[in-house]
DNA sequence: GTGTATTTTGTAAGCGGTTACATCGACAAC
DNA sequence: GTTGTCGATGTAACCGCTTACAAAATACAC
C-alpha cells in the first residue's frame, strides 16, 4: 500500500546527473546552471520526489520542529474529564502557536505532560533531537527543569510566574490586570468585601492573579478574608463545587468574586443560581481570559480579556529569533491585558451583541518589558 | 548556550566497546553481556547521553511521531478571529489524539490546515519522511487527495462523511443521533415544524446532521422548510447571526431549532433572548457535542454527547494498529452518540448538577461498522 | 589558440544511529 | 588436543541528505 518513496539518487539518474546537484537545486542554492535545474526539476516531478525532511534534519541539524509542552490531565476511564480539563485556554495557545509556527516554515509537534508523570523529562529529551526549540506552558515542569532543558535547547517559558532567569519567558501582565479590576471594584462598585476563586494550585498565573488582587484590594481598603478565598482548579466543575462549599459556611458572602479564569466563574455563577443568589443583583462575578463562548452566558461576563493566540504567537516569534540568532531585545516579554466591562460585575448592559462587540476588538498591541 | 549533545561514538569511547554495543544496549536488544550493559549504562549515564531521534528514524524508517492535520483558520488582523474560529470540538480530539498517542508512545505533530490553501498538499507530503502516519481531520482535503496521501504513508480520516475507500475512516453516528433528536421532537414534544442551523457549508458533518435530520422529520410528518434551514459556520457569532436575519423574515418560526454544534446554538439561543423570545418556553433549541461549557448555560443544552476525546483516541489506535502491521477488522469505525436531555428542549429540569452529572457518565463503548 | 579566472558539477565524507555479517573466545564433545 | 558450537562483540555498510573540497567545464582576455 505504501510504496518506498525515491531518494535523490533515483533523482540524480534519471536527470542524469549527481546527488549534489540534485541536493543543489532542490534548495536553489548556489549556481546551477538555469538548464540542469530544469532537468532536475522536471525528474523530481515524473519521480513524485518528495525530499525525506528526517535525512535532512540529520545532516543539516536543522528540523522544522518546535516543541510545546503543554499540561495534559489524566484520561482516567471518565471519557468526560478530558473535556472538562481541557482548558480552553490552553487549546488557543496552542492554536495560535501553531499557526505562527506555521507562518515560519515550522510545524508544531505537542507534548502533554501529564499531572501523573510531572517530572517525566525523559519524553522532552527524547525530542531534543528532533525539535530545534521547545516552548513550554506553565506548571510542566519545575524551574530547574527548565534550566537543565535549556541548555540542550532554545526553551520559551510561556507561565504566569514571571522572569526564569535561564530561559525566554513570555506572560501575560496578571498584575496590571487584576489591579485595574480591583480598582474597578471599589471606585466603580464602591465594594467593601471581596472574594476570590483561585485556579489550579500551584499554578503561577493563580498565585499572581490572587496576590495581586490581594494587593490592591487591601490597597484600596477593601477586605479579602481567608474564608473567601475559594480553591479551585480552572475547571467550571471545580468553580461549582467550591462555591457549593462557601455557601455552606455560615457566613455572609462577599460583594463579589473574581474568579481566576472564566470557566471557574461559570461555574461559580451556576452554583449561586442554583442557592437562588443573582449575578449581578446579589453577588457580583468577574472571570479572566475572555473566552469567546462566555459572551454569549447570561448575565454576560465582566473579564479580564488576554490573547491566548497571541501569547502562542508570540512565543514562537520570540523562540524562532533565538534560532535565527537573532538576540531578542528582551529576555521577558510580557503581554498586555484589558479589562472588558459586561454586566456580571453589575455595570450596565451592553447595547452591541457580542458579535458586534468582536467586531470592534482591534489587535492589542505587544508591550515589552 | 547549548552544547553539543554527545553520541554514541562517545559512549563508546568512554566504556571501550564498539558503537554497536552501544546501540545494542541502547534497545536492549539481542544479547549484551550483563556486565558490558552495565559499562555502556555508565557511561551513558555519566555523559548525559540521549539518543539523537531523528539518526534513530533515519536508519530504522520508524519516527514514533504521528502527525494530525485540521483545519486552522486564518489569523488576519483580528485577533479574537482565532479564538470564535477555535472550535472546541477541533481541541478536544487533538486532546484525546495526543493522550493516547503517548499512551502508544508516539509524539502528535500538529498541522493546520488553512482554509486559505486547502490544497496545500505540499507541506503534508514533506512530513512523510516525518511522521509515521498521518490523521487527517475533516475538510482538510478532497477524497482524492486523501487517496494521494495514503499512497506514500498511513491515513486514518476523522470525519462525518462516512465510507472512504482509500483510508480508514473514523467517524460519528451522525445518523443515528439525529433520528433520536427528531423523534424527540415529534414523539415527545409533538413539533409539527422544526428547523436545523448547519455547520460550515460543506462540512460532512454538518451535512451528514442535516440530511438525517431532514429524512427523519419528513418521516414523522412533521415538516422543515427552506426558510427554516439557516447556514451557520460552526461559531456562536454565526449562530446569533443566522437567527437575527431569521427573525427579520416575515414568516413565523418554527417550533424548534436543532442546531449542528452546540457553539452554534449558543449564538441562537442569544439571539432569540435578544428578540424577546425565551426558550424553550418560545422557541425550542439544541445543540451538538455536549461541550462541557454548556451544561452550565441557562437554559441547559438539550444535545447529541459525542465524545471527541474519544473520537481522537480511537483514530489513533486504528493507525497504530495499521503500523503494527495488526489488520484492522474493519476501515470504518463508528462510534456511538448519545441523546442527552436537558432544558432547551423544553423538558422538565435535572435535579442534579453539572458537576453530579459529570461523575455518572459511563465511557460510551465502541460500536464499530 | 592558449592560459587563467570563474562557474558548474562531481566525489566523498559526514550527520548519528541500526544491523547484517565477520570475528573472536570459551566451552563441550570427540 | 583438536574441532565444532554458540554467545558476545566488532566492523562496516547503509538510511537520505548536505556540503567541503576537487575536478571539470566554461568564460574571458590576450
Amino acid at each position: 500500500m505504501v510504496d518506498s518513496q525515491p531518494t535523490i539518487y533515483d533523482v540524480a539518474q534519471r536527470a542524469g546527473v549527481s546527488i549534489a546537484t540534485v541536493s543543489r537545486a532542490l534548495n536553489s542554492v548556489s549556481s546551477v546552471r538555469p538548464a540542469t535545474r530544469d532537468k532536475v526539476l522536471a525528474a523530481m516531478r515524473e519521480l513524485e520526489f518528495i525530499p525525506n525532511s528526517v535525512a535532512r534534519g540529520l545532516s543539516s541539524g536543522k528540523h522544522w520542529i518546535l516543541g510545546l509542552v503543554f499540561m495534559q490531565t489524566a484520561l482516567d476511564n471518565n471519557v468526560l474529564a478530558v473535556e472538562e480539563a481541557s482548558l480552553l485556554y490552553t487549546d488557543i495557545v496552542i492554536r495560535g502557536a501553531e499557526a505562527r509556527a506555521a507562518a515560519h516554515g515550522y510545524s508544531l509537534l505537542l507534548c502533554g505532560a501529564g499531572e501523573n508523570h510531572p517530572a517525566g523529562m525523559t519524553p522532552l529529551l527524547n525530542l531534543t533531537g528532533t525539535v530545534d526549540g521547545l516552548i513550554v506552558l506553565d506548571r510542566v515542569m519545575t524551574e530547574d527543569d527548565v534550566a537543565d532543558l535549556s541548555r540542550r535547547i532554545p526553551v520559551v517559558l510561556l507561565a504566569g510566574a514571571g522572569d526564569s532567569s535561564s530561559a525566554i519567558t513570555v506572560r501575560v501582565d496578571n498584575e496590571q490586570a487584576m489591579r485595574s479590576l480591583a480598582e474597578h471594584f471599589i471606585n466603580v462598585h464602591r465594594v467593601k468585601r471581596v472574594g476570590f476563586v483561585s485556579g489550579h494550585e500551584g499554578s503561577p498565573d493563580s498565585v499572581a492573579r490572587e496576590s495581586s488582587f490581594k494587593t490592591t484590594i487591601s490597597e484600596g481598603g477593601a477586605t479579602l478574608a481567608d474564608v473567601d478565598i475559594l480553591k479551585s482548579d480552572w475547571t467550571s466543575a471545580g468553580g461549582e463545587a467550591a462555591m457549593r462549599a462557601r455557601l455552606l459556611i455560615d457566613n455572609p458572602l462577599p460583594e463579589v468574586f473574581a474568579c481566576a479564569n472564566d470557566q471557574t466563574a461559570v461555574g461559580v455563577i451556576y452554583a449561586l443560581h442554583a442557592a437562588g443568589l443573582r449575578v449581578p443583583e446579589d453577588v457580583l462575578v468577574t472571570g479572566f481570559d475572555d473566552i469567546t463562548l462566555t459572551r454569549y452566558f447570561k448575565p454576560p461576563l465582566t473579564t479580564i480579556r488576554q490573547s491566548g493566540s497571541l501569547l502562542g504567537e508570540v512565543a514562537v516569534d520570540a523562540l524562532v529569533a533565538t534560532l535565527d540568532n537573532s538576540e531578542l531585545a528582551q529576555r521577558t516579554i510580557v503581554l498586555p491585558t484589558e479589562l472588558v466591562v459586561r454586566e456580571s460585575c453589575g455595570c450596565a448592559p451592553e447595547s452591541e451583541s457580542p458579535t458586534e462587540m468582536y467586531k470592534m476588538v482591534a489587535a492589542p498591541t505587544m508591550a515589552v518589558s
